[in-house]
DNA sequence: CAGTGGTCTAGACCACCGA
DNA sequence: CGGTGGTCTAGACCACTGG
């Protein structure tokens, strides 16, 4: 099982560690050994272990504090991302085909509520897009977009039978925060209709919005069929 | 040479290669220059460049290839993490109360499903749990549970008024991994009339495996009425 | 081939912690 | 105080990429 030979000296250190917490034998709150007693158990340098270490910290394995020591970390905060990702790649990665359907692109005036959303004023210019996303030809994802202006003032002039709203925003709008919210509700009729599906099929809403730099760049409603889509996700150590 | 240590040297390289990338200088694709080149212009060692681009991969802020060189990355920088949190401290942190039915809890057989879904054989025994979560006295998680024996041999005495089945197996069989699954669905009869709902209100279902050590401890299905609960998260740079 | 990142060393100084 | 981690250096050899 030992390929030892191709794997690096850090790995190495890792490994060891990692298999001392799984199997028990340090238990959440014990002492690691020190960086110089490992760097003498290994037969390597300090630079080395450091790293092996630094690296199980950004993994959650272990917390160190200066002049305490390494301790093996409660285990209890097990976290998986959840990446922003454009659906487009998606189902390219399933090995499926993608399309859309581009249903309105138009310039528009800020209600209240999305005015305050995008901190400008009630009756700012925005951008609206409404797309069907298929994969093989099935609806899966139903995308209603506003766009600020500011983020993206050629939005409008897009051709979205070569990219995704979210590709173009992502390419031309570097993002700097987002915040999303999933939420289990009934389509309205149109939603239905596009998706094709009964307007009691249950839908997954993910609500979400984008910042890029000092503009809010995007909000965006994306409803699933929910017996087509599902969010999927995976913790490990 | 000593640097003022008050910012550490990998810092400020990181610092500086957020900037370009934030302030759109460099975009996504762009060539980010190479750990030799970033060596003089700060005038520190490359050992100290190359930490400083390390973690921004980790950060997923750029992608590196041996030989090729390093570019900012395209699309997966921003991501969340979905946390494992027992919903008790959920509900607790809203500043709200928290409280539990227990409606079912026995050891079962396993059937066909169960047994692959914890690598044993069918027919073999496993503890079953049913609860339902309230926030502020109102339904908020129906929570049916299959749990490994072999992880936590004494679920079925477990007291679920002073803890719960997420705090409890967290606590008593440490985790190595899991996954979930998130989709929409309607509740059955059963779990509609635990969380005080109709049957046509549409509900988010998280399906989560969560295993320890060598053995799938839990397989548990979450139903969360979809106008009382949402799952919600914040990207960040 | 020249340039890139991947890894590693054997030192070093410092800030911090606990006894 | 001695031991810990936090940081940094100035080299080194290698594997890989691209032209």
């Amino acid at each position: 099982m030992a390929e030892d030979a191709v794997v690096p000296a850090y790995e190495r250190v890792k490994a060891f560690i990692k298999a001392q917490v799984n199997q028990g034998v340090w238990r959440p709150g014990a002492a690691v050994p020190s960086e110089s007693a490992l760097q003498q158990q290994f037969g390597i340098s300090r630079m080395t272990v450091n790293r092996a270490l630094r690296e199980l910290v950004v993994e959650g394995l272990v917390t160190r504090t200066q002049g305490s020591g390494t301790v093996v970390a409660q285990l209890h905060r097990i976290s998986s991302t959840l990446a922003l990702r454009d659906i487009h790649d998606e189902v390219l990665a399933r090995g499926h085909v993608h399309s859309t359907r581009l249903q309105h692109l138009a310039a528009v005036r800020a209600s209240a509520a999305l005015a305050e959303v995008f901190r400008l004023r009630r009756g700012a210019r925005l951008f609206h897009s409404v797309l069907v996303h298929c994969e093989d030809g099935l609806p899966i994802q139903y995308e209603d977009r506003h766009v600020n202006p500011a983020a993206a003032p050629d939005y409008l002039g897009v051709d979205f039978a070569l990219t995704t709203p979210t590709r173009y925003l992502l390419e031309h709008a570097p993002l700097t925060e987002a915040s999303y919210s999933i939420e289990a509700s009934l389509p309205s009729v149109q939603e239905a209709a596009c998706l094709a599906i009964a307007p009691s099929v249950p839908c997954l809403v993910m609500t979400r919005r984008t910042v890029s730099g000092p503009h809010v760049a995007s909000l965006a409603r994306l409803v699933y069929p929910g017996l087509r889509y599902s969010f999927n996700g995976k913790f490990q150590l």
